[in-house]
DNA sequence: CCTACAATCTGTAGCCACTACAGATGCAAG
DNA sequence: CTTGCATCTGTAGTGGCTACAGATTGTAGG
């Protein structure tokens, strides 16, 4: 959709700021094959088009997501084939929610066994420290 | 308490059995400087007294309730000035409190948004995959 | 006492998803 | 042409383990 300009590439340093992922996590997706390896220039700077900018922010939302980079590796399979793959993605997506909900409960249960310990904590009182206690139960 | 027995010294497998951490583990936490490395056997096995059990559940719990190794670091030098310190440790467990409500919040931030993801995905029909959009919508 | 076999030993490397250097180049503005 | 920033490669570190390999030790049965 670019007006004018023959879209000319950008440098790692724009596609970093373009997209807000690390210049040094750019070239850490590229090792492990996320990114495809964009052309060079004639001293092997990086030189990346729109497509990189796409694929890249993709990624960053991906992971904002909590997806696995092994998770964003199937889901561009799945999108490259086209919107077919549409209920695997759905799958995968429904897998991944599962998994955040059960971290949630289990951080809930942290959450009580934390409370209840700073709330039966009276610094100025006699007895020992409940919360020194509780890491001492065995259970 | 024990009645009789001069509580004879544990080798690392019954250590690991009746704390229910692992053996790697174990060697692991004394490599750190978690768990103070125990006297040997003639042929350099370790032997475990009760004491190291007792470390080892502390370690167990803390781990447990999300303590990281240098919160429990802590924890152990706090627990060895004796109850002196109840308010600097019911300190770190409000610290530890609020960042775990901090990620509870963040991930239900993520189930939703993965929620409507795939409430929206309707495999069948013939629009493209509403998942692969959202991942490629800058925000 | 000898023989199996289990347990333990040390040291190293791998996991995930980055991040942080060091030291060598490249590039673009003035 | 110089200056100074950007980028390059390669390596090592993070946390909290886990998984080996290959050597040694401990122990129970015969």
């Amino acid at each position: 959709m670019q007006t004018r300009s023959r879209a000319r590439p950008l440098p790692i340093g724009r596609l970093s700021k373009t997209t807000g992922v690390n210049i040094e996590t750019i070239r850490y997706y590229e090792r492990v094959g996320l990114l495809p390896a964009p052309p060079r220039s004639a001293g092997r700077h990086r030189l990346y088009d729109e497509a990189h900018v796409q694929r890249l922010v993709f990624i960053r939302r991906s992971r904002e997501l909590g997806f696995s980079l092994d998770d964003i590796r199937a889901l561009h399979t799945l999108a490259d084939n086209g919107n077919v793959a549409c209920s695997d993605t759905r799958d995968m997506t429904l897998r991944h929610l599962a998994d955040v909900r059960g971290k949630i409960t289990s951080l809930r249960k942290l959450e009580r066994a934390l409370k209840a310990m700073t709330d039966a904590c009276q610094p100025d009182s006699q007895r020992p420290c409940p919360i020194l206690d509780t890491l001492n139960a065995s259970r």
